[in-house]
DNA sequence: TATGAATGAGGCTTCATTCAT
DNA sequence: GATGAATGAAGCCTCATTCAT
């Protein structure tokens, strides 16, 4: 049953997606995707010229439409606090709302990283941009700021990792205000924290 | 020309290591190790059943090292904070003295951590262990052992992970400190923490 | 837009003949031909049943109508000189006309001559026809004329062969003249050329 | 039945040269190739890297030492027609002796000849180098090498191109000494030629 | 009649694993 | 114990052909 208009494009990179995220890149075959997809593998090959290109395509997409989004959402907000706040929060739900998403974008960032073109838009960006204004407005210590957006980003992927394995029962969103709570905490300069 | 199985299975793990941590495991074939460890194809299937079995025991082996390692180390400080201290200390250390290693834990661990039998001690338990101490002693609040773990633990990989991609420069060994700090605050009382 | 079928029809066989002869019949795709014939793939089917079909039409038509032409030149003139000159003449006009017809008709040779039928018209028989004539005129020896006509046609095609790969740069018009003359030389009674 | 030295690599290349010669390059497959060959796809890419790269090694590999046996034999004749004469001579005699080599060289010579290093020996170079060396001493009349070299190879190769499809029944071995004096009578001196 | 997405049959290539030497 | 050629099962990709629109 042939027929079109971007709703085989789609089935594909949602096949692509769960069982990218499911078995990994290199084991999720192009027959894996045309069966879950509903389509003969050579089907895919008139809408992606190649596996790689399909991974590139699917990471890129949500890669760059992720950092759009908390680049629009920490705009809104004045305050490192608040600004961490809304990302983390929005990170959150959006994990909820889509894990197969989340699981992807962990798990193939190690590959796709190194072709991230300079000047793409990517999470990691907008971070370590937020951080450098916080640094310049005095709201953190003269850290880094990739280092700075290194444990930010730590303080959420890495419980949202543990909740992929299970390790973690709650829900992330449950979790939002915790994690930006410690995001927060661990960047904050270092004369606000508790000491011994 | 080696002498013992000992030796011969040395050459071949340090060779799967370092292939799997520049290629990933998939990229990495058994013709690769044989050829950097100096053997011949057929050979290593007389130290190893199976790349599979290869994988495996290369992961478990250090993985597990690591563990026991960790759990010395906080066996022999008191309080948290410095349990924390010297865990993320050798942590870093490690890393600068075998930075092939942590690229092969970090990049494989999604491929093996679901087979990781339930009674094997692992760095996750250790630490985990600890916020459930520290948690008895009231030394962090009524946190969930493992959503504690994982923060602790975003602290340092997330670092790491920004480390290995060249966004961060400077070495771990002298970032051990910041680290811990921030692992630290990411997990210390609410009420301790400065805040608006 | 076009119009009619002929027409159509005429410009599918221009693209594929340029294809054939510039990339080889089978690097040629079907979508090739459609995209340089300006039409749709399936297009192709209403106006050929196959591939298969469409190489051999096109090979057929021209191979005949290459034989008709020759034939007609040298039934005007009398003499195997004469004959060999004017039909060589149209020869070296015909490959400046048109160079992807003849890299076409040489390339495709060795794929198609063993599907033509007895009773069809070429190129071949046609020379062949009158080395007979020739050789029952007293023209030529006793020499076979299929061997007569093979040496007629090497000093013709394989001539052409080098111009089409840059080996000679004159023009082949230039060259009738002497193309002519050697094969003339190449067949002409033994007693007639001098030698030592 | 492993074991090797060499043995393997003859028979897939023997293989490969005769599938070549019958069906085309295109159209024998790899697993043509392994079938006649006696062996599994799979261990023809031990010895050739690629189908592309079994196709240039035999065409140039024969090429070559076909280039090679006629500077020798023609090195040791004085004079063009004798140098024509043994290179003829031995040209029939291997077109004989290897049938389908001589098919596969005219046969593929159209797909290897553009990849043709300028700094290999190749029978047209040969050939060329002699006809410049006859010109210079006043054999032939100021014809273009290469186009002399042409008229030369005509008289061979559409011979032998004929006898491939049948079209001549005569080995080429009686053909030989027809062969010569009509390659040199096509290129001797305009004078010396019978007239009108 | 035209379109072009979809099919499905291979084609080339890779690679973990085996096994004769 | 070691070697490396051979196997065989996929994996990715291409393309002539079909067919719903």
């Amino acid at each position: 049953m042939p027929r079109d208009g971007g709703e085989t494009r789609g089935r594909i990179e949602r096949a692509a997606l769960g069982l990218f995220a499911r078995k990994g890149i290199d084991q999720a075959t192009i027959a894996d995707i045309a069966r879950e997809a509903g389509i003969s593998e050579g089907a895919i090959y008139r809408h992606y010229p190649s596996k790689d290109a399909l991974i590139w395509l699917t990471f890129s997409t949500h890669y760059q439409a992720l950092a759009q989004r908390m680049e629009l959402l920490q705009a809104g907000e004045s305050g490192l606090r608040a600004k961490l706040r809304v990302m983390i929060e929005a990170f959150c739900a959006l994990f909820e709302a889509d894990r197969d998403l989340f699981a992807f974008l962990l798990l193939v960032q190690h590959g796709q990283i190194p072709r991230v073109p300079a000047e793409m838009p990517t999470p990691v960006k907008v971070i370590a941009q937020v951080m450098t204004e916080a640094r310049a407005a005095g709201e953190i210590d003269d850290l880094d700021p990739y280092l700075a957006a290194s444990l930010v980003m730590g303080a959420v992927l890495q419980p949202a990792t543990f909740k992929i394995y299970g390790r973690i029962v709650a829900p992330m969103t449950e979790l939002a205000e915790t994690l930006s709570e410690a995001a927060w905490r661990a960047v904050e300069p270092a004369s606000a924290g508790g000491g011994s």
